[in-house]
RNA sequence: GGGUGGAUACCAAAGUGGUUAAAUGGACUAGACUGUAAAUCUAGUGGCCAACGCCUUCGUAGGUUCGAAUCCUACUCCACCCA
């Protein structure tokens, strides 16, 4: 089995744990996965990856396409080899850049032309080359290729949208299996991704119809777009009752902390998300807020479920008040900034300088933060 | 000693009679960021005020004008040029 539940669950919306096995090692779900969306996690090595204790990596389809295209990923043995990263990797398939690269691509049943914007070259994405492409990455888990609506969306349009993103799945599941004939099969897993906007009823449509081609796992996309918080809740929880227990599910894109332990209480087991290494480029970071317990009865103990926002706070680590504060981040914490002894104070010079240290360490603690949360969450179940 | 050009808010730098508390950068203050077009973007930054609003600013001191950062006079300082 690919997939295998530590606990057999019914159905439904429960927290659950598991263990995926991929080409590159098994991962225990639910897991986080850093994102490297041009073959690095921004400011980070590979190494520095393995060192937090990153299991898997997330990597995009369409940027890697672009630059440096699939002649030098070939030579180069697969993105695994080219990054040197001995893990797992999911690589999306260029669906999102359909949502956030709207103003610069054409949509049609075909597939969807994208401009570059550093050339103004067209360049065609199809569920078929998507596929083709992550083969040639080499990555473990391939997404399929979707549309992921904006939000607001018409009724109308989610409709259409979910019924290209099931056409759209089976030629993906088409062009998988085709190569797989062809060639030794490398044990790349396939996910199908379910879309509808906020409308239920369009995401059980969309959940079937994907359960009908058949995939590996099954991710939730399009949320996380705009909608209320609540509004993703519900319609998470309605899409994951649709969603065959014993396949790995995946929620694209999310989120913030307390977003992702919802999303775990409602049984997803995959997460990926830009915020932990983004926020940090931009003087964001994330600190468990047990250390204050004393003067603040939300803290929880590290065994207690974590609730609302309220295990963690941020730091803006650029805030004056921040110059002078001689202490780390979190005296806790064994990632480059803390366990390295680098201090708020320091942390704030090398920001006001300009110094990339400053990121790389603020980015190493984030994504180490995140990797701690799915941790606890995973004792918590 | 003579000549020319300057002096604008924390810094740099627009503005040559009213629409100017004064463009634009930087710096500073705060915020945002959810399958990465993102080391990006937004807002604020003379004083008082919760706010409406009021007050004070464009080297200094006077003057012209209904009205001046903008025009005139003197002075101070800076830069360059001629002796």
């Amino acid at each position: 089995m690919t997939f295998t539940l530590h606990r057999s669950q019914s159905s439904g919306s429960s927290p659950r744990r598991g263990s995926l096995k991929t080409a590159h090692g098994a991962i225990e779900t639910p897991f986080f996965m850093p994102i490297a969306t041009k073959g690095a996690v921004k400011t980070l090595s590979s190494a520095d990856m393995a060192g937090l204790g990153a299991g898997i990596l997330l990597s995009n389809t369409y940027h890697l396409y672009m630059r440096p295209g699939l002649e030098i990923m070939q030579k180069a043995g697969g993105l695994h080899r080219f990054m040197n990263w001995s893990g797992p990797i999911l690589t999306d398939s260029g669906g999102y850049q359909v949502f956030s690269l709207s103003k610069m691509r054409t949509l049609s049943e075909q597939g969807v032309e994208f401009q570059s914007p550093w050339d103004g070259s067209k360049h065609m994405l199809t569920p078929e080359k998507s596929i083709a492409i992550q083969q040639t990455l080499g990555s473990d888990i391939v997404m399929a290729f979707d549309e992921c609506p904006p939000y607001p969306c018409e009724k109308k349009y989610a409709h259409e949208a979910v019924e290209r993103t099931t056409r759209w799945a089976q030629r993906s599941q088409e062009q998988f299996q085709q190569k797989i004939a062809d060639q030794p099969n490398r044990g790349q897993l396939l996910f199908g991704i379910v879309q509808g906007s906020v409308y239920a009823d369009l995401r059980a449509q969309s959940a079937r119809e994907l359960q009908a081609i058949g995939f590996d796992g099954y991710a939730i996309g399009g949320l996380a777009v705009g909608e209320p918080t609540e509004s993703m809740y519900e319609t998470l929880a309605s899409t994951l009752e649709e969603l065959p227990a014993d396949k790995p599910r995946y929620l694209m894109g999310v989120g913030k902390p307390e977003n992702i332990v919802q999303a775990v209480r409602l049984g997803v087991d995959m997460f990926d998300c830009v915020i932990p290494s983004r926020n940090a480029r931009h003087g964001l970071a994330y600190v468990w807020r047990e250390k204050n317990a004393a003067s603040d009865s939300a803290a929880a103990p590290k065994s207690a479920p974590l609730s609302g926002a309220a295990f963690y706070e941020t730091v803006h680590i650029t805030n004056e008040k921040n110059k002078t504060a001689f202490t780390v981040l979190d005296s806790a914490c064994g990632c480059l900034a803390c366990g390295g002894g680098y201090t708020r104070a320091y942390l704030h010079h090398l920001f006001r300088v300009g110094e990339a240290l400053g990121q790389r360490l603020l980015t190493a603690h984030n994504i180490k933060f995140y990797l701690d949360l799915m941790t606890r969450l995973k004792g918590a179940i």
